[in-house]
DNA sequence: GGACAGCTTTGAATCGATTCACGAACTGTT
DNA sequence: AACAGTTCGTGAATCGATTCAAAGCTGTCC
């Protein structure tokens, strides 16, 4: 079967771009044109090579079309958690964003673990993606360095990135964690938490920072952390249920929580199980303001980060990085602000500032 | 450059196997077996050549490999919404089970359009991926059975194939209409209304001929069926608010919502903007229960899915196919089960009977 | 009629990993 | 020492699309 001609794509199988040019009368290359620069084509070539094509069914081979270009025109996404709608959010702006170029978005799931996470870089390494955008669990810092000089830039996401050189798209989280606290000590209350984790997340962190911040500069204010496994209802609920095993003088008067899934699995907990008035026994502010914020079981108040913005800007820079190597990194903060609901602004409280609810930055229903 | 040995690795691009073939001072194809058969070849070798590959870096160009191969080991997965809950956990349970073989999943979003949905699996073909997990929208029937008979099979997901020689795996959505319906008839509601769309999804004619078929049998019950657009939360609410449009006698005293976000979302409305008691003036179930559905304002009633098992199924019945390509197609349906929560069962009505609202599918939390 | 420009088309080389028929090297037997 | 039987390693062919130097063709103009 050595000089024998290709098999012609009969019975079952895949026709090539070499059955279509056999087909139509023409050279490889004559098709191949058409794909790729029909201008150049004489017009009633580009039309018998149409008619060839469709007759055939064929389709064309990415990984022969990549294999020569080097590269692919996908970009791989990894995310902490599909589960969490911030993420899906994110994705969602990014794929349109990516969609404008012809290029296609890639989702991976690396669920908080940093093995799945390496696994995952490892995959998108091997496809030769365009780029890698990333909400980085593990310290991914040196390998995406490494891969950079390679050829395949590497956006992080939701996280800035600290002193390497690596572009990145994030939200001020300390200020984010700073305005939810302000609002609660506005509102008269002194005993602050901050439930969320792993504490090793920058995000974590940070909004911790931020919250510890305004709670340093306010009278006879304290905050604990109550640090969880993970960012899920299911930790939120632990959270709650180890604070309502405490007598009530000792838990903290309001939460403010890592991200709305907690929020919402602790507000759960602590109002169906320990019969808690929110926000009047405890206030929370969650994060993210996802679509479920509004609809919980009282209205959550969140802080709000840009989620489509955010997926959109990356993909940009990525794109511009795919295509000048020696770009310099950059690292965009966007400001978070403050959405307040019923979670901490219900009737038995009173409200910060006439408008105030609505006007910071008023709910979307 | 014809002849010339292929350029070094070295400043910066991506060392190939025949870089590592010369540092180790052996032949492409030995690299190749240490790579894919290490048993055949001599210790010593295997070691040289993996010192090699790590002294330069070396990764696996996974489209040089996947165009020899002629597939991919990627299974391409294309949801309705990415974010509805529903199918980013049926997701999770196709990677799981996908992961478990070596294989990826790569997530794709229609949002309910067939125009994108067409091109996601327009891309996906020239990927070559192994197969194809679909949630259709449009009719994809003659293109996958198209696809299937070229050596990529593909699985229809939520839904039964219909006629087509194709698989699938779904969850009895009749029944699943049938049981949420039974459920307010026999709580003594009798208007009952079908709230969802868009009207042509499968998903929903089936869940409201289910809901038919109940009250058909019920003494002096009536349904209407509401559409709408699409299955998310804004959708939900606008649907409530033409139902507040109308004076109360007209409304009608119970919901089976076509999901859990146009529940939550209906909810959302009918209790804040039209102050109606849930469940007294309108009871609500929900449909896949997702996480949400027991935080929301009222904890919803909803019929719950297997998300997990369907998306794991779908990929074992992929990956048969995908080996042995007469394999018959096979069409799983599940049986829904209805979890009963506070939007129906709440004091102010009489419940099932003792023990039904834990009985029937305890919830989670 | 011939030369030349401009437009089309050709086809061999190439990307990187895999495969497999073949040959080299080695082991053990008689 | 010769030969059969193994074990290893080799390298050319291959997958399918792209590229580009070179060849073919058409028409124009002198």
């Amino acid at each position: 079967m050595s000089h024998a001609h290709p098999s012609s794509a009969a019975s079952h199988g895949t026709a090539s771009i070499r059955d279509v040019a056999e087909l139509a009368g023409v050279s490889v290359g004559t098709v191949s044109n058409v794909l790729n620069r029909p201008d150049i084509v004489r017009p009633a070539t580009v039309e018998r090579v149409h008619a060839a094509i469709k007759e055939l069914g064929f389709v064309r081979n990415d990984a022969a079309r990549q294999l020569r270009a080097g590269r692919s025109t996908t970009i791989g996404l990894v995310v902490l958690d599909v589960r969490n709608p911030f993420f899906t959010d994110v994705a969602r702006g990014a794929e349109d964003e990516a969609g404008r170029d012809g290029l296609s978005v890639v989702m991976a799931n690396s669920d908080e673990s940093p093995e799945r996470e390496a696994t995952h870089v490892a995959y998108f390494e091997t496809q030769r993606v365009l780029g890698l955008l990333i909400s980085p669990i593990g310290d991914l810092g040196e390998r995406l360095e490494r891969l950079r000089s390679s050829g395949t830039p590497a956006v992080l996401v939701d996280r800035v990135a600290g002193g390497r050189r690596l572009s990145s798209v994030a939200v001020d989280d300390v200020e984010g964690g700073r305005v939810a606290a302000q609002h609660l000590l506005d509102l008269g209350r002194r005993r602050l938490a901050f439930v969320g984790g792993p504490a090793d997340l920058a995000q974590m962190q940070d909004r911790l920072a931020g919250v510890e911040s305004a709670v340093a500069k306010a009278e006879g204010a304290s905050v604990e952390a109550i640090e969880t496994l993970g960012l899920g209802f299911e930790d939120g609920r632990r959270a709650a249920r180890a604070l309502l095993a405490r007598h009530a003088p000792a838990r903290p008067d309001a939460l403010v929580a890592g991200n709305d899934l907690v929020a919402i699995g602790a507000l759960q907990v602590l109002m169906g199980e320990g019969h808690l008035r929110v926000p009047d026994d405890m206030a929370i502010v969650g994060y993210d303001d996802i679509d479920f914020a509004s609809a919980a079981v009282v209205p959550l108040s969140s802080v709000r980060q840009p989620r489509d913005l955010i997926g959109q800007t990356a993909v940009q820079i990525l794109r511009e990085e795919a295509e000048d190597p020696s770009l310099a990194p950059r690292n965009l903060v966007f400001k978070p602000e403050l959405v307040v609901r019923e979670s901490t602004a219900g009737r038995a409280w009173p409200r910060p500032s006439p408008g105030s609810a609505g006007g910071v930055a008023p709910a979307r229903a």
